[in-house]
RNA sequence: GCCCGGGUGGUGUAGCCAGGCCUAACAUGCGGGCCUGUCGAGCCCGCGCCUCGGGUUCAAAUCCCGGCCCGGGCGCCA
């Protein structure tokens, strides 16, 4: 006997927006979460939730089973529900339309009081809602910036894709500690001790010593830093390319048009969800500007603060450079010794170094730059810096028999979905976010 | 890690400054009842709370110290 659930009868099965006017006065079959129960005494209302929205299942007393009547008046809220019925079209429904069910199965009841109230009649703090994440994601707002965060993640394959990028995956979990700037977090791995991988970059450098040439991994980024901020996690996922035979500019030619492209993605496909979280999208405008480093200082030292050149721009610095520059906007050109030791410095101004933040505002999106490709003058870079050649054995390795000249960039796709959807906490757009305090759930 | 502000029913808030009148209030929820067009349903009855530890005091939700946790900012970072 066919299961009443996943067989048989599952192609009369529908999510709530699939319903239309073909529909009317024919039986359908829907699944989902009891999302409300208005009880009028001889007619009652269930709200039935599910992925996709809502419908209307009407009981009039007179009209239905007895026993089904008693049953939906008492269910729960938050119940699992399969109800099977004929739609009515109805201008007192919503949409439209309502369902007078001829079954109404209870799948599972669900317990209360909830952990907090779907219906968003109650509002709740992000650390209530992060505690109970399973329930606060049935919320359709929540919900919403997941399935635009999923279009994101589409688009970049696809944008990619069409430009000859090759997808990898790289280790995770890594032996060399000293990759400089951010504190790692060590791990147990058998007898010795390694490390959760803070950036693929020196395994996506390799792979153009492999002869890749351009390559795409998106996959999670570990930093033990103790910050405590609404843009900062210790977990994250990077969006990484690198690119062969290119420079900088090359890289940051992809990386804008990638944005662009994404935005465009997302306001052609996401609409819907795009409605429900009231966000509209602008598509920006390309080429981004391009401000220099030097003129990002002057820009700060021009309202009263204080900057030593030479040094990574303060949170306060960014804020009012964005009072200037709003959306998206590069700073280029930013001092060698402020940069990871295989940012390549320009030619003419070693000073200087062939790197790009991308920002939005004042937060910071994603960094490249173009590579220093020659095996000495990457050694002597990491000696400046203060670390060791020995720790990047196989690294260097790879910069003796054939390295091409080379550029790439990282970008936080957390971040991303913060600023496109204009979310007031990168946790937001995170299933399940690792901070300095929540390791669960 | 540093600085500031917080922690009151399941959820979100009021009460704290000026300790007693708090047997802690409101909304939502939950349980029960009434109601045939709700869509934040309405009405009636009921249920449920002071973060933990120590201190001051005749008396602590309220004042003081510490822990844990939360929010914001900074540093660091993407």
């Amino acid at each position: 006997m066919a299961c009443k659930i996943c067989g048989g009868e599952v192609k009369m099965r529908k999510f709530t927006a699939e319903i239309n006017e073909k529909d009317f006065g024919k039986e359908v079959e829907l699944c989902g979460w009891v999302h409300e129960v208005r009880d009028l005494g001889g007619l009652v209302f269930v709200v039935l939730r599910d992925r996709e929205g809502f419908a209307q299942i009407t009981l009039p007393k007179k009209a239905v089973d007895r026993e089904m009547f008693r049953r939906a008046r008492k269910v729960r809220r938050e119940s699992v529900v399969r109800v099977k019925g004929t739609v009515k079209a109805e201008e007192k429904a919503p949409n439209g339309f309502e369902i007078i069910p001829e079954e109404f199965e209870i799948l599972n009841e669900a317990d209360a009081p909830l952990p907090l109230e779907v219906t968003e009649k109650v509002p709740a703090e992000l650390d209530t809602r992060l505690d109970s994440r399973f329930i606060d994601l049935r919320r359709p707002r929540v919900q919403a910036i997941f399935r635009i965060r999923h279009a994101m993640l589409q688009a970049i394959r696809e944008f990619f894709d069409r430009r000859g990028f090759i997808e990898v995956n790289t280790p995770k979990i890594v032996s060399t500690a000293t990759e400089g700037g951010t504190e790692l977090f060590p791990i147990t791995y058998f007898e010795r001790e390694a490390f959760l991988n803070q950036s693929p970059q020196l395994y996506k450098q390799t792979l153009m010593a492999a002869g890749f040439e351009r390559v795409l991994e998106i996959g999670p980024i570990f930093r033990a830093e103790e910050h405590n901020t609404i843009r900062h996690l210790n977990e994250a996922v990077s969006i990484d390319i690198e690119v062969s035979f290119t420079d900088h500019e090359g890289v940051m030619r992809y990386l804008e048009e990638l944005v662009k492209y994404i935005h465009e993605r997302i306001s052609e496909r996401c609409e819907r969800y795009l409605e429900w979280i009231g966000v509209k999208i602008d598509i920006p405008e390309i080429p981004f500007t391009r401000l220099s480093y030097d003129e990002a200082v002057e820009i700060v030292k021009g309202k009263g603060e204080e900057v030593n050149w030479g040094e990574d721009l303060s949170t306060s610095a960014l804020k009012l450079v964005a009072e200037d520059y709003s959306g998206y906007y590069f700073i280029v050109d930013w001092p060698t010794e402020s940069k990871p030791f295989y940012a390549m410095p320009h030619e003419n101004d070693p000073e200087i170094s062939k790197t790009f933040d991308l920002m939005h505002g004042w937060l910071e999106i994603a960094s490249g730059a173009q590579r220093i490709h020659i095996h000495d003058m990457l050694v002597r870079r990491i000696y400046e810096q203060g670390l060791s050649p020995e720790s990047f054995g196989f690294y260097l390795q790879a910069f003796r028999y054939g390295m091409p000249p080379h550029a790439g960039w990282g970008m936080g796709l957390d971040r991303l979905v913060m600023a496109v959807l204009n979310l007031s906490n990168i946790r937001e757009g995170v299933l399940f976010p690792r901070d300095r305090q929540r390791l669960v759930p």
